[in-house]
DNA sequence: CTTCAACGATCAAAATACGCATGGATCGGT
DNA sequence: ACCGATCCATGCGTATTTTGATCGTTGAAG
């Protein structure tokens, strides 16, 4: 999952990374809303937290571009205690959720999931998919009742692959998703990630659990129930 | 539009269900948990506004029950104030946003179009024409049902011509639109596709899929629907 | 009606690109 | 410094793409 924060304040915005860096998302930061506008522009994010009050471009005006630009992805903003028309103007300009200065970390760690789960269009923060299954809130990973150990990053793998169930994701896609900003692309992490989530859920194959479509991404071939 | 609220205090449920009234919406109100889980099984609503604070089964119990019925509507619980235990709890067994009593009408009403806009904002990337469909995002063909595996080429190579259903596209726009740069022109890799495809998708050649004009190129031939 | 030339279709072989497994290097936390 | 996690380099096997040769079609001219 990768995450945009504008937020100007700097010790904030660096307590916003280290929680989300302990989630193991992917994050780029903003420190003002001229910066944001174009890091939301050019990249395809899952998530934003932005903060309203920005310097050189306002947060409201910030999501009402974001928004024009057919970028769907959901925001959460941030705003000062106390003046409920901030949130409103904000949640009109196409924001989907808010949460007032100052929060207790573990509120904005909760509000993100629920965000993140429903721009999924998942419900509950269990995915049963045939054996199986994924606890997106204990970060745990079941296959037929039994637990299996996987490591953040083949987690995080396995879960974007099934949360697109059934469409083929490309490398590029994955890449963009499960790191942050520049990353060499001429590598075979993925591959290699992609192998070990095969031999680690569905060693002899029976499944079918990721299939390549060459030359266009994996695929997640499990229905979801 | 149709609402389910669920709230035991009668003065605020009254004042929800007037201000529904002045947007337009169908509402079902329910007094206690027991009749909002009986309701919320029942019907498809779009959204339902749940107090936390309920008789007979509690809020977040509620939540847990309609989301493992599959009842997939958005949710905003509705809190007292200050105690953020409750939101998470509330957010973790499947709401989508929440309010703090007392709140702002102006407010509520506010969350409530960011709850609907979100849901229904799932834009479909399914291309149809007739018996075909294309998934864009998935990257999927299908023909009556049955799904028609396509290299990344093939895949390509028929989706521009179907983008532009019912346009002569011409071999050399084909190669300068799949190909990065210049590529080399005396060579027949469209025809080899464009032949490919219509085995993979129209055996037969009951559809006419892909017709030939001589000497200006090919035609997409269905409708989109 | 036949012929011809230009164009497109088809096929199979050759060239290429892609993905996979493996093992070792490097990174990062404790 | 250690250990596990992550990343990278290599070589191999194979699906995909490309090519080139051949064959079929078309439409116009003779």
């Amino acid at each position: 999952m990768r995450i945009l924060i504008v937020e100007d304040e700097k010790p904030l915005r660096e307590q916003i990374l280290s929680l989300m860096a302990t989630e193991k998302y992917a994050c780029d930061a903003a420190a003002d809303g001229r910066e944001g506008l174009f890091l939301g522009s050019e990249y395809d994010y899952d998530l934003a937290i932005i903060d309203l009050g920005l310097p050189l471009l306002d947060g409201t005006q910030l999501i009402r571009e974001l928004r024009a630009k057919e970028r769907n992805f959901p925001i959460l903003i941030l705003t000062a205690r106390g003046n409920w028309q901030d949130k409103v103007s904000g949640l009109e300009a196409g924001a989907d959720d808010y949460l007032t200065k100052p929060f207790h970390p573990e509120e904005l760690r909760a509000r993100i999931h629920a965000l993140l789960r429903r721009a999924s269009g998942h419900a509950s923060s269990v995915l049963r998919y045939g054996p199986i299954t994924i606890d997106t809130s204990a970060k745990r990973v079941h296959r037929d009742e039994t637990e299996v150990e996987l490591t953040s990053f083949e987690y995080n793998t396995l879960t974007y692959l099934a949360l697109h169930a059934g469409k083929n994701i490309s490398k590029s896609e994955l890449t963009e998703h499960l790191y942050a900003q520049d990353y060499d692309r001429d590598s075979n992490v993925i591959e290699v990630f992609v192998g070990r989530l095969r031999k680690k859920l569905d060693p002899d194959g029976s499944l079918n659990l990721i299939s390549t479509q060459r030359g266009l991404g994996y695929r997640f071939n499990l229905d979801k129930q």
